[in-house]
DNA sequence: CTTCTTTTTGAACGATTGTTCTATTCTGAG
DNA sequence: CTCAGAATAGAACAATCGTTCAAAAAGAAG
């Protein structure tokens, strides 16, 4: 039968949540299968049971993340109405959920010309996910004439890119100033690109 | 007698900017000193005659980067009239002096739990030296009244930290759409905070 | 040429790296 | 209760890591 026994899944789980936080605090080379094990409270060979190597691991989590990232997303995204009242929500968003800001990790990967062309490709894929969601939002407000765009794909990229290193910042503050320092830039990019 | 012989502090140049070239591609782990030895053809033994060690090398490295830049900034700050002239003119600086992005390495080596913590302290130094530029610009701007800020050190950080990230561009972006990118997050942050 | 000092090398160190392998423990089906 | 198969641990691997050190090469001074 091919059933599902044991928990292993829920192990397979609690590896790459531990992985995700640890890799995003420490980078991926500063990050060590050692660590992972540590964190995890799982055996170094037993992480090797459930993911082929250490690459592949970082790969796996953070395009799963992405995933369940943009589900979410999907999901909040319509209780906003007006454009700019979503690029609000998306920084909002975004502090909450991108807990592990595992972006910069990918770009660290992507830099080595050691990692894998396979891995180097799925790499690729990571940040479509957060963009596709941004360009939606600018696009949506260039049609409602609440923005006053030229180029759209320049401007997600730079909104984009922007929020990846607030991201950063969740590790280091939280509450209140935090919540400031998001809701600043939007306020600011906003009055950049607003119509008027 | 205490004279300089040979041409020693020469090669201590050359190991700190091929270092410098390396870390900001690949980290702070991810570079080793056998890499840093290959790239800048020095035995790697001899890269400890100049260095205490490698988290020494860094600091030496990025200090120094960063008192040069402030110094070449100084000089040319002063043929910009506005403020928003000098934010378009220090976006056109940054992207060609910042060659080498440090700052995000520092934030690495930062967040590392086993960095020691005189290298802390002296890192604590290194965003500070840009930041303090920027933060010129902005008062200068606010008593000017081309801007309208409420706090000057969040709007300072969040410049900043968009500056840094611009610059990891350097790296795989060049030309006119480079420029193009700079430029065009200036004037969408000037949009953000100009006074209307 | 000799001597002293500065510069450079290359081998060697123990620690840590990512990965593999074998052995042990546990689980569910019969 | 048995037993095959899945889950987990832990020792062991070669490779690479940052670092040290003794010795050689090279320049300066006499």
């Amino acid at each position: 039968m091919n059933k599902r026994h044991y928990n292993s899944e829920e192990t397979r789980q609690v590896i790459a949540e531990k992985a995700a936080q640890l890799f995003a605090q420490k980078g991926f080379a500063g990050t060590s299968v050692a660590d992972i094990s540590r964190e995890s409270g799982f055996s170094k060979g037993h992480i090797y049971y459930h993911f082929e190597n250490k690459e592949k691991l970082f790969v796996h989590l953070s395009l799963e993340t992405m995933r369940h990232w943009g589900e979410k997303w999907h999901v909040v995204a319509g209780s906003y109405k007006t454009a700019i009242e979503k690029l609000y929500g998306m920084a909002h968003f975004v502090m909450n959920n991108y807990k592990t800001p595992l972006l910069p990790v990918g770009q660290e990967l992507a830099m080595n010309p050691n990692t894998s062309p396979e891995t180097l490709q799925a790499l690729q894929g990571l940040a479509a996910t957060p963009m596709a969601a941004y360009a939606a939002i600018f696009r949506e407000g260039v049609e409602s004439g609440e923005f006053a765009i030229d180029n759209i794909e320049e401007t997600t990229l730079l909104f984009g890119t922007w929020m990846g290193t607030l991201c950063q910042f969740t590790l280091t503050m939280e509450g209140e100033p935090l919540q400031r320092l998001f809701q600043q830039s939007v306020t600011i990019f906003v009055g950049g690109i607003r119509r008027r």
